[in-house]
DNA sequence: CAATATTTTCATTTTTTATTGAAGCTTCTG
DNA sequence: CAGAAGCTTCAATAAAAAATGAAAATATTG
């Protein structure tokens, strides 16, 4: 029954209070990792879901597109942040949301702020040699401040193995 | 002589590699805590510079337009992360940079992560009430999960304080 | 293995965010 | 206190980021 099928996909049931109250928390959430609003939207719906949601089940219920859902998808699945579950007789992926919320938070730690900490700590060996090169008075300036910074630096790099394991369990 | 003054201001001099280097350093460093890349520019300008920018040449150097610099040491002022200078003879606010880092950190500890975190157990407090009214099956399911969000949360929140006084020492 | 269902990719469009600069406000100065 | 210098604001514009959906790729089934 070709008719109905089409009535009743183009048919999303609304969002429950529920629903909405888990998906803005979880887009807040994610944004302060750097992840974007649909992402969220996604994770928070599956938290919330007793059980496993199809791709399509989650475009309906967010009226976001297939793109956005596909892309999301990919994302939560690389930080570990939802797995796939069989559902019998179903030919379509299904996800449920991990519920083992220090992931996210060590992914991030790891795969954003130490790098972005390294990084930095690189770009202040680069600006002490070029340090050097400065006129006395300038250059003991630069001098301070550089060490200054890289101390902090590697005081907050020092902190992230803590941290990491604060959050874990 | 207005013309000579017209060709001295619209010849600002290059960056020093040494500046590009601190500019991008702190651009980085900014945008993880959500601010704006003109913002890092500014800070990073501020930085190794060894004496007090007055907000033109601020404008100048980092070719940027005048609501910008105003905008920019607008919000580090806000934060603390700029303090202006006296600088006799010259009618023109000059800044420098202060070099506490630890400041932003705890700004954005304080006035980001807290009240986002306030605001999430909030939530769960409201998603706890909408749970009760769902049917067992369903309910018992999700007053699990929100638990276990609400104890991670709160962990996290807990954490703060310590890491307040981790990064301001 | 052809027909079909499902998912991914990516060029385009939309939305969001940041920047610009002219107008106006405030403060200084002669 | 008039004129100029310095600064802020904000409506308009530009740049960046995210979402869309058609087309391509990848299963799956009969």
């Amino acid at each position: 029954m070709p008719a109905a099928s089409a009535i009743s996909e183009s048919q999303a049931e609304a969002l429950s209070a529920l629903e909405v109250e888990a998906i803005e928390l979880f887009i807040g959430f994610f944004k302060l990792i750097g992840l974007q609003k649909s992402v969220g939207e996604i994770y928070g719906l599956l938290f919330v879901s007793p059980r496993a949601l199809a791709m399509d089940d989650i475009m309906l219920r967010l009226g976001i597109s297939l793109g956005a859902a596909s892309q999301g998808l990919k994302v939560l699945r690389s930080v570990g942040a939802v797995k796939p579950v069989y559902v019998p007789g179903d030919r379509r992926d299904h996800y449920v949301a991990d519920l083992e919320l220090s992931k996210f938070a060590s992914a991030f730690i790891r795969e954003e702020l130490k790098p972005k900490l390294d990084r930095a700590l690189e770009r202040i060996g680069t600006m002490q040699n070029l340090a050097n090169e400065m006129e006395a008075g300038d250059r003991s300036t630069a001098e301070e401040r550089l060490e200054r910074l890289r101390h902090w630096l590697e005081r907050g790099e020092s902190m992230l193995p803590w941290l990491l394991k604060f959050l874990v369990k």
